[in-house]
DNA sequence: TTTGTACTCTTGTCCATACAAACTATTTAT
DNA sequence: ATAAATAGTTTGTATGGACAAGAGTACAAA
């Protein structure tokens, strides 16, 4: 990577420094674990002092991104991604507003014919169709959580749509479909095979399952999604007022 | 107030400096809007360099507690409290509601010294007492969750009161303390030994843990609890509504 | 009374320097 | 072969200094 700066930009140079940082962050082999060039070597690239260069450090240690070991030097903090619980809209977008780049390992779409359960839940004839969706996402290093969603036959979903745009901008634009409201229920379990097999860590271990029903404005069930989670990578935040 | 810093001590200057903007920050004059002491004269008193004041105060910048602007000052963070209401989480009260005979197993009330972590979430003094309370409780048929509570000093409980109670009525009414708030993180991970044993699952099996920060409407922090659920036994409910 | 200028105050940015602390690697002694 | 000592590497702590940027205030001029 071309270490660069411009000394001559109003941007002040501990900013600079702190996007190019955030630029090495992704960067496939920093992100794996391989540390970053020492601060005095850096800064001499960078034609800053160290003090400079470690402002913009700090911030980043701060914020969890990176790690620091005096005697060793600097690494990319392994992620573990949090969620806040009452924000919305979904994930995939606030990761990608954090800038953590949040990628699609797998997707699979498929018309099913509704079980019992999910009849139940959606007040339909079992054997109806409707559109099951299956999607694995992570960072680069690695899958971290499992999406099955479900769709109400009444959206008009025909299995054939762009499964890889973001699905509640596809549902309110192409299908005048607006979610206003999420029912969540949140466990621990430990990890069935299938799942475990997917998240790639051992059956048993522990993971974190949300299970969602999406409701519109009217208080009519769209979808029904059970996520889950790695647990080592994933912690849930929420602020309650009384 | 007394400025002072041990130039003699292990503790880090930096350090010693965070701690003392931590208790000025307390202070009502500051809480309520005044500029803290400038830079200069700040470090002056003190007797370290203004760069290692800025360390500190950057922390506590980055934290949301301390609002800087040149030509200005510094200031205490004015808080506002988030508009969205959601439900209340008084566990034991719902389980009443219900009709669910929810009971201790086991009560442990104590005095003990706040350790570094603690006295950080509380901005205290390493060392200072306060009261930890570990309630082990669940249905009739065995432990499901085990509590572990700090209490802030402020409140001034003394560890003798009776925790059979319910707590925020103990509060409100005895203390005159309002829980209002309250900042969750919930996760899922392995039980560890000890937890295991109390909620009578094996070491390594999956729960839900949820760390609690309780602040009362003034956004001083009260309460910081820990609660380790048997994941075969809990789901957390929560409605979200756009 | 309004506007412009100068000054003061305070934080922001940046630098160079020195030494401490913790860790790893190498060399030397047993 | 192993332990101890030494050296090297890197971040942590701390200092003193200089100048810039933005905000507020005081005062003079129109």
């Amino acid at each position: 990577m071309e270490f660069s700066i411009d000394h001559n930009s109003a941007l002040p140079l501990h900013a600079q420094v702190e996007q190019l940082l955030r630029n090495m962050i992704v960067e496939e082999d920093y992100a794996e674990g391989k540390l970053l060039p020492n601060e005095i070597d850096l800064a001499k690239k960078l034609g800053i002092s160290r003090n400079t260069l470690r402002q913009a450090m700090h911030k980043l240690m701060f914020e969890g991104l990176l790690v620091r070991e005096k005697g060793i030097g600097t690494r990319v903090a392994s992620r573990s991604v949090n969620t806040r619980l009452t924000d919305w809209p979904s994930f995939t977008q606030e990761m990608n507003e954090k800038g953590i780049p949040f990628i699609n390992f797998d997707i699979h779409v498929a018309r099913v014919y509704a079980d019992e359960m999910i009849a139940q839940i959606f007040s339909i004839k079992p054997g109806t169709q409707i559109v099951k969706l299956e999607r694995l996402r992570g960072l680069k290093d690695g899958p971290m959580v499992q999406f099955i969603s479900y769709f109400h036959p009444r959206i008009g979903l025909t299995g054939q749509e762009d499964y890889t745009r973001p699905l509640n901008e596809m549902l309110e634009h192409d299908f005048a479909t607006i979610p206003a409201i999420s029912r969540e229920e949140i466990s621990a379990q430990a990890a069935p095979k299938d799942i475990a097999v997917r998240l790639e860590i051992k059956k048993g271990e522990p993971i974190l399952k949300r299970v969602r029903k999406v409701y519109d404005p009217g208080e009519r069930i769209i979808e029904y999604n059970i996520c889950y989670y790695r647990a080592d990578k994933f912690t849930y935040l929420i602020d309650i007022h009384r």
